[in-house]
DNA sequence: CTTAAAAAAGGACATTTGTCCCAACAATAA
DNA sequence: TTATTGTTGGGACAAATGTCCTTTTTTAAG
């Protein structure tokens, strides 16, 4: 459910430590805007300590969360490849620290350095990869399973993570979350 | 809906004629299976000219569409990245040409030819771009409007997919596809 | 041309999920 | 402390969607 890249995060703390890069950290508080949607930024960040939320809202408000980000991974790397908007809003859940990467500097190291080009492909490979299952298992099976399969994945969500962002995340109304989880905790009570 | 990639394909071209790359050409015919979900192959393809789509079925036998693959599409692709087994099957609509790449070829040339790196990394982030705004959408708003925005996006989508495709793109039953159709049918009669 | 098989359309009913509320209980600021 | 706002939990009803089945239409095969 909140997704790492480990591979990543050590790549980055190397490049980091060794300084000829123009890559800094930068510290942003809770439920900070990082990115809004459809805007153009000039930087790649990478989360190096907590979590974030990363989604899209439409026109009504309602946000429908992508994925939930924690350690080594990246966001703004896709506007990097194609010169459009982002399409997500990027906003801290706890308190963070991240690398950011400029533009011109992402790109550098994608060209120059073989390693680091590996480890972003295969960053976004897994993106993919990720996504596939989760709204197609979303569509296929009753809530009630949804969250079961969270609770296996992710035991401690409901502690970390607001009941609106997990509706958001499974793409349902809190409403509806409360009564899959009411009727799981009687299903196991009895 | 249906998704192309003529820069990837016009690449692939050039490439296949100068001929010093281990590059084919196959060809299948309609509905034809060429890969299943869950497994390993060694092959990338490119779609040279026809539709396939790539879905993922559940034990229940329901396939949920991820892509309709257009002329410049690749699949087979992540497995490179990642020694994984497939998460998607393929399989053609329409009579299909395709190149394929073996896995080392493919690897050879993202490490060798900058130009197909950039090309490949930038199809692996537009396929993200798109799938994004499409599942919150899908879950955000009613069937009819998905289908409105369908038709303003790919206006003869009933003459070349099935029903029962789209109904899977979607996300939802036929019947539901054929009850939204009717009352937007009436709705523009009226 | 005839028949079988597959795809499309839709009726009737059940179930799920959403909408619109309101109440209880924090956490926070004044 | 007292408002105030936000989060959580849930009742009642409406709307959307799925399930199951039957009928019609189209396509393919003999």
């Amino acid at each position: 459910m909140i997704r790492t890249n480990p591979e990543l995060m050590a790549y980055a703390e190397k490049l980091f430590s060794k300084g000829d890069w123009d890559l800094h950290e930068e510290s942003f508080g809770s439920k900070e805007r990082i990115m809004e949607q459809d805007h153009r930024y000039g930087k790649v960040y990478l989360i190096r300590e907590g979590i974030a939320k990363c989604f899209i809202s439409d026109e009504n408000g309602k946000e429908f969360i992508q994925e939930f980000l924690g350690e080594g991974m990246e966001f703004g790397e896709l506007e990097v490849f194609s010169n459009k908007l982002t399409i997500c809003a990027v906003e801290s859940i706890t308190p963070l620290k991240a690398f950011s990467f400029t533009h011109g500097c992402f790109s550098q190291l994608l060209e120059n350095d073989t390693r680091f080009n590996q480890l972003v492909m295969k960053a976004l490979a897994d993106k993919i990869r990720y996504k596939a299952p989760r709204h197609s298992y979303q569509h296929a099976y009753p809530i009630e399973d949804n969250i079961i399969r969270l609770k296996k994945l992710f035991p401690e969500f409901t502690e970390v993570i607001s009941k609106k962002d997990i509706a958001n995340y499974i793409g349902i109304t809190t409403r509806s979350l409360n009564r899959a989880l009411k009727e799981l905790k009687e299903k196991v009570d009895r």
